[in-house]
DNA sequence: GTGCTTGCAAATTCTTTGCAACTTT
DNA sequence: AAAGTTGCAAAGAATTTGCAAGCAC
């Protein structure tokens, strides 16, 4: 399965969320779709751009930031922090999840199954808060770089 | 115990550090010390600016950053990515732990005692990631901004 | 046709760099 | 005195806004 039936649903869902929420289906805004949807690791807008104009050259930078506004509005996407770039972007999930992200070429995984996450709330107690939400992430090596790594040393 | 007292060991350490690497200890970079040390939340740039300011008025943005550059390199600052804003910088810890922070006021503690880090090298492993680090930070109400928040309501 | 969208240019905001004058050691 | 530091001004990045033309519905 390739990326492109992988993600395929995605696409189409979001595009109904934006219809749904009376948000127009433009050719720019579906490439803009499509490449962060299909992505496997989080993107800059600057890379979003550069990788929707081999779809449709004559967009504008400013659409593709306008266009990450309104998916994380509605929640569809994750703004993902890592050491060197604050502001990449990557597909969300419906559910709570927790990003692996490779420290090298940033491919990235959601997993789940964390027993923690209830001590949490105990652990803000105990300092007197109350705790909301938290944020976790997790920084490796993919198996990809750890090979070229291996190959290099 | 005040806030001067209380820090005032962290400023005295981070001094010997700076002079140890073979910085030298201006009057500006003092008084930025001082007001990173003493912050009982993550502050941006110009926050510290604006405090550095009232004690040292001549002072100008660029030697803020360059000082939270100088600390960062010797580790003595963590820098903290919040919602809506992704550089506020923060005094460290030397052991490895984590920060719970009020997404009010800023108001941030650290905590440890989180049984499941060992977890983090086997959820990777379980992808094919072999994991660095990780990233963790609790978001909530801090004890004030429950109390401001209750008499709102 | 109406109203949301787009791309451009310009405006902002944030951070870094070049440099002569100035402290710290 | 030597070398690291400072503040200013200017340069660079990154992001946002105003607006007339263009497209989706």
């Amino acid at each position: 399965m390739d990326n492109e039936s992988q993600f395929a649903g995605i696409v189409d869902e979001w595009e109904r969320h934006l219809n749904q929420s009376g948000y127009r289906l433009t050719q720019p805004r579906r490439a803009i779709l499509r490449v962060i949807a299909t992505s496997t690791r989080p993107l800059t807008p600057v890379e979003i751009y550069d990788q929707v104009r081999a779809l449709s050259p004559s967009i504008g930078l400013v659409t593709v930031y306008r266009t990450i506004d309104r998916l994380a509005e509605m929640s569809l996407i994750e703004r993902v922090h890592q050491s060197d770039n604050c502001q990449t972007i990557f597909r969300g999930t419906q559910e709570h999840r927790h990003l692996l992200v490779c420290g090298q070429c940033g491919e990235s995984v959601y997993f789940d199954g964390l027993e923690i996450e209830h001590q949490f709330s105990e652990i803000g107690h105990a300092h007197g808060y109350q705790v909301t939400h938290h944020w976790l992430q997790l920084e490796g090596l993919c198996q990809s770089c750890q090979a070229k790594h291996n190959k290099i040393s």
